[in-house]
DNA sequence: CTTGACATAGAACATTTGTTCACATATAAT
DNA sequence: ATTATATGTGAACAAATGTTCTATGTCAAG
């Protein structure tokens, strides 16, 4: 995203009001609402700069008429708002007695599903898995859920990850810390109604991290 | 591809000179100009077909706004059929201490937040709110999550509803049955590990029902 | 110091634009 | 026939919104 150079702060303040006004409403703000924007309060003030910003190239204006703006740039308004939103591979399948299903390079004969992008971040292998039983209640999981992970063996102090229990043969979503005393793991719900409990490193294999949860009533 | 059968055709062309005139003029046209395109002489005809239209859900208006228009994009762009999303206003928070909010207010401020589209469905009234405090646990929500609430003051045998209490002045999250029996309604946490807890109809204020929930780790 | 381009404030003004209301017209249902 | 609903006209109105004009302050160049 380049930087135009040759606008002022304020310039650019104005530009970037717009356009999210734009993607916000659908519709361009009022020489008023942009200047309660970005601090001017005189409205000939702000039709100034929106003169020079047309001089400049940077939008169109047409003359009396109220939001007759339109932005040159490459950002083109797209009216149906559906922008904020990433595709991610749903895999599969978690249950309790399984392991995850390992995220297969091949992304093209997957079925993708819509997430907001706030869920996905800047997350890097990312995939959904849709909840099988209700033995991730722990985790305000419930069947049906639609759970994003983030591909990972490995987990810092206090992730939220599925691990799989050797002992236990089973996948379990838990908050996960070191317990540097006693050496142990600790795995602890989400929901804090519910008592943690400790296994040995060794009997723990991490599985992914989850970053996010959709659920569809 | 069928256009919209719900739609009379006068409705028709109204929709697609608001988007033409979008397409060429990057802003929405004022009442006056789709009234000279479509044939229509008075604004105020154009401003009720506008209430139809938004009604049935094609498109936004902003009250006292010249141009306040936004097409609702439902459209044909999409061949794989899982790429959609609609965009959901965030009214506020929900807790326990406090009613939810109506969502009545103006749309002109309200931040818009994407979800899938599988999460609102047909819905009509949907918003979203942010869970605030731990209190909606047996719901399987914690805090921070985003709520997808259909706003409606009725509930059928089962739903999964937010209720005001008017002893506890609390509103909660539960499934709700009504015991014909007992004449006292039944309300079911959503952890079935927890007891469901029964109130007088007299008692409880039905705000919304719930449809959904993003949780972002 | 003076000048002039630039940026801003504030107010008065004019135009654009949505709303309201009183009143037609057609069509379908009662 | 009568009523109800959807749609339309037209005019008066009020609110939203861009324009114009005067005045002020800054800052670099002469």
């Amino acid at each position: 995203m380049s930087d135009h150079p040759r606008l002022t702060e304020r310039q650019r303040q104005i530009l970037e009001t717009i356009r999210e006004f734009c993607d916000e409403t659908g519709y361009p703000p009022t020489l008023r609402q942009i200047g309660e924007v970005v601090g001017i309060s005189s409205t000939s003030v702000v039709s100034y700069n929106l003169d020079v910003l047309q001089r400049k190239g940077f939008l169109m204006r047409d003359p009396d008429v109220s939001r007759g703006l339109k932005l040159i740039d490459e950002t083109l308004d797209d009216q149906g708002g559906s922008e904020n939103v990433t595709m991610v591979p749903l895999l599969g399948f978690i249950a309790a007695g399984e392991p995850l299903p390992i995220p297969d390079a091949d992304y093209e004969n997957q079925e993708l599903v819509p997430v907001p992008e706030e869920l996905v971040g800047d997350a890097n292998q990312v995939y959904a898995l849709r909840v099988r039983g209700i033995s991730m209640i722990d985790a305000l999981i419930n069947d049906g859920d639609l759970v994003l992970m983030q591909y990972q063996q490995n987990a810092e102090n206090g992730d939220m990850v599925a691990a799989w229990l050797n002992d236990e043969k089973a996948t379990t979503l838990k908050q996960i810390f070191w317990d540097k005393g006693t050496n142990l793991v600790r795995l602890q719900p989400a929901n804090p109604n519910m008592a943690p409990i400790y296994v040995h490193p060794a009997n723990l294999q991490i599985q992914g991290r989850l970053i996010g949860v959709i659920r569809r009533i």
